[in-house]
DNA sequence: ACTGATGTTAATCATTTGATTAAATCAATT
DNA sequence: AATTGATTTAATCAAATGATTAACATCAGT
C-alpha cells in the first residue's frame, strides 16, 4: 500500500522543508513569507513544497502547532502538578522559558502575531483547558493569600511571571540595538533574570 | 508636481485615509494589509492612497513614525527629568504605558514586529539618544543600589517596568479567551495594574 | 532490463496586488 | 457661465505570488 507512516521514510527532504519553513514562518509571518522564500531556503524547487504538503496554509497550520506546543504545551502540566510546591512552581516556569527561548528566540512575536491576527484560529485549539483558572497552582496561591491576609487576583502572578520572563525576548532587537549589548551579552542577561525573575516574584507577592 | 504643501487643502480626505491606514496597519502590520483593504476602510478609492501618499510604503513609513512616537516618545523626557524622583518616575512610566495602550491596544504588537522584521530601518530612527544608559533615571537607581548595599543592572528595572506594563497589553487576546474575560473586564485589570505595578516594583527592586 | 511508484524540476497558469492613467466631478475665481 | 486647478473615480497595467502541470529522474521489486 501506501504508508508514507513506515519507518525511515523520506525523512530527510520532507523533514528540510518543514525545517525551512519554521525558520522562515516564524521569524517572518505568515503574510511576509513567500513559498518561494521556504523553497530557497529549503534548497528544494517550489512545486515540492506544494507536493509534500498540499498549500501554504497546510504547512503554515503544522509549524503554527509546533509553536503553540512549544509556548503552552508545557504549562499546564506545571501549574496542575499537586506534588510541587508554589516556589517551586514559579522556578519551573521561569527555567523552562529562558531556556526554551534562548533556542526560539522568534516565537513570542510569532504567538502574538497569531493571537492578535487569528483569535478564531486559537480558539479551537485551546479551548480543551481551562488551563490557569483551576490549577493547583491558583489553589495554592489563593492559600497563600489567605494565610497573608492579601488579596491579589491569581491572573496578576501568572501575568507578572510570563511578563517578566518572555517579553525581554520579544522586545530583544530593540534593547539590543539602544544599549550596545551583543547575542552573547543579551543571553547572559537573560540568564541572570532566570535566577532573579523567581526572587523578585516571591518578594513582590508573596511578601 | 505642483505644490501640494500648501494651506488647509483637503485636510479631510487626507486625513481620513492616514486614520484607516493607521488602524489598518497597526492591527494586521505591513506585509497582511492590501492597499485595497486601506480604500475600503477608508471609504475611498484605491487609487486616492496613491494620490495623496506617493506608495504603500511611503504611508506606511509615516504610521510607523506616529506609532513609534507614541511608544517611544515619551520615555527620555520622564527618565531625564531631575525633578523626579526614582518612584515618581516609575509611576509616570506606568502611568503613561497604561493609559495610552488602552486607547492603542494594537501598538506593541505593531512595534515588536517591527523591531524583529525591520531591524536596520530602526537604527536611524532611535540611535540618536542614548536613552536608557545615561539617564538620571539609571543614576538615581545606581544611588540607590549603592546605600543599599545592592547591585542590579539598572536595564533589569527598566525591562521590568516595562514587561509587566506592555506584555499583558500584547497578550490580550489570548489571556482574555482563556479565562472568559471580556473587554471591559480587563481594562479593569489593566487599570488595577496601574496602582499595583509601581508598588510591586518597588517592593522587588528597592526592598 | 522492465515497470511502476516516488521524488524533483522547469515551465506555466490564474489570481492578487501595488501602481498608473485618463477621464469625470467639484469648488473657487473670474 | 467659463476657466482653472484640485479631488475622486473606473479601468487597466505589470509584477508578484500561490498553485498546477507535464516531463524527467531515481530506485525498488520483479
Amino acid at each position: 500500500m501506501k504508508e508514507k507512516e513506515d519507518i525511515g521514510k523520506s525523512e530527510s527532504t520532507e523533514q528540510k522543508i518543514k525545517e525551512a519553513a519554521r525558520k522562515v514562518f516564524t521569524s517572518k509571518g505568515y503574510a511576509a513569507t513567500r513559498t518561494r522564500d521556504i523553497a530557497e531556503e529549503s534548497g528544494f524547487n517550489l512545486a515540492l513544497i506544494n507536493y509534500y504538503f498540499r498549500s501554504k496554509e497546510k504547512l503554515f497550520e503544522i509549524i503554527m502547532l509546533d509553536n503553540l506546543q512549544l509556548f503552552m504545551g508545557s504549562i499546564i502540566g506545571i501549574l496542575d502538578e499537586p506534588a510541587t510546591s508554589l516556589e517551586e512552581k514559579v522556578d519551573l516556569l521561569v527555567t523552562y522559558y529562558v531556556d526554551m527561548l534562548i533556542v526560539n528566540p522568534g516565537i513570542p512575536v510569532f504567538i502574538l502575531n497569531l493571537v492578535n491576527n487569528n483569535p478564531e484560529a486559537l480558539k479551537e485549539k485551546l479551548d480543551r483547558a481551562s488551563l490557569v483558572a483551576n490549577s493547583v497552582f491558583v489553589k495554592q496561591f489563593q492559600d497563600l493569600m489567605k494565610k497573608k491576609g492579601m488579596n491579589i487576583h491569581p491572573l496578576h502572578l501568572f501575568m507578572n511571571i510570563i511578563s517578566l520572563t518572555v517579553f525581554p525576548f520579544a522586545a530583544a532587537p530593540l534593547i539590543k540595538a539602544k544599549n550596545g549589548i551583543d547575542d552573547e551579552g543579551y543571553k547572559q542577561l537573560m540568564l541572570e533574570r532566570k535566577k532573579l525573575i523567581p526572587v523578585w516574584i516571591k518578594t513582590m507577592m508573596m511578601v
